[in-house]
DNA sequence: CGATAATGTCTTGCGTGCGATTTAATTGCC
DNA sequence: GGCAATTAAATCGCACGCAAGACATTATCG
């Protein structure tokens, strides 16, 4: 109805995307999956494929449920990207035999050895960007991103603390 | 081959998740979308589309290229979310008759309308946390934005500035 | 003026993400 | 032991996001 224009110094527009957390955060991540997708490509690695290498490659074998709260994914995302990491040859996926509602997610030879191809990966993406600034940065994100986990239904809370 | 073991104090291992930049922002972007996904939801809007709102509020008509431009985005994911906008009836598409190679967007009276009901929205979404710090994260992860924009080839660079 | 290059959008194919539902297995509880 | 509640994955439908290519329009250059 009206343009809002009571607006006097302090209280400026809400809405402006400027002023959005929210937008950036969207940004940055569309870019660097744009940066990766070349560099990983070469690895026959999606993004999201590369991040689950990484838990993989720290812990293994894992549950999906495990992977999941580690990368605050559910099923719903991890099972199809998991099967297309099996039909390429770098995992495989088996039921926990102690408890048959898991599946045990276990790294292959070729899924251990890609390791080592990887290891280049962070300094390629590095490559022009000076550190500096960005280990706090990385830090103050993954606050943000703790208290927003704590907000969230899903993501199964089975948190470590 | 070898277990990396020679990695003494000074240069720990690269591929830790918790060292990467780019998991913190793709989670903090995934956990945002979820939180989003409910409020804006009411508005019959998506998080992507959202944004979309903010940028048209701001400033109304626009090319598809200067919306990509300005939401870092191509029309490969732009026109098909904007066919979508506009079958809502939020927004109308048409060939600019001075250059028929652009499509210009304009808002409807209900794409305009739907601000008034957006206004709460970031309040909303800031409920529970204190903005303390995060207007200081906000700048950091633009400045970012701009950094990975100017190594990305796409996303058509005609800045303003 | 005509051929060619550049530009802006659309289309296609694929891989996520997510809400919601379904299915199977385990736990609780009596 | 038996049955409801809970849990873990899988499945389904939909909406991005992107690379690559197709297409039409405009600019450029000879």
């Amino acid at each position: 109805m009206s343009d809002a224009g009571l607006t006097l110094g302090l209280e400026e527009d809400p809405l402006l995307l400027d002023r959005q957390i929210c937008f950036p955060l969207y940004a940055a991540t569309n870019l660097l999956g744009r940066l990766y997708g070349p560099v990983l490509g070469k690895l026959n690695l999606t993004y999201p494929q590369y991040l689950d290498m990484l838990v993989l490659w720290e812990q293994q074998p894992q549950t999906i449920g495990a992977l999941g709260a580690r990368l605050y994914l559910d099923s719903g995302t991890l099972t199809p990207l998991l099967k297309r990491m099996e039909g390429a040859g770098l995992l495989s996926r088996a039921r926990d035999p102690n408890d048959e509602r898991r599946v045990v997610v276990t790294l292959t030879e070729r899924g251990k050895t890609l390791r080592s191809q990887a290891l280049h990966v962070p300094e390629t993406m590095a490559n022009g960007y000076n550190a500096e600034g960005v280990d706090a940065l990385r830090d103050s994100v993954r606050d943000l991103v703790s208290i927003l986990a704590q907000h969230s239904t899903r993501s199964r809370g089975s948190k470590t603390a």
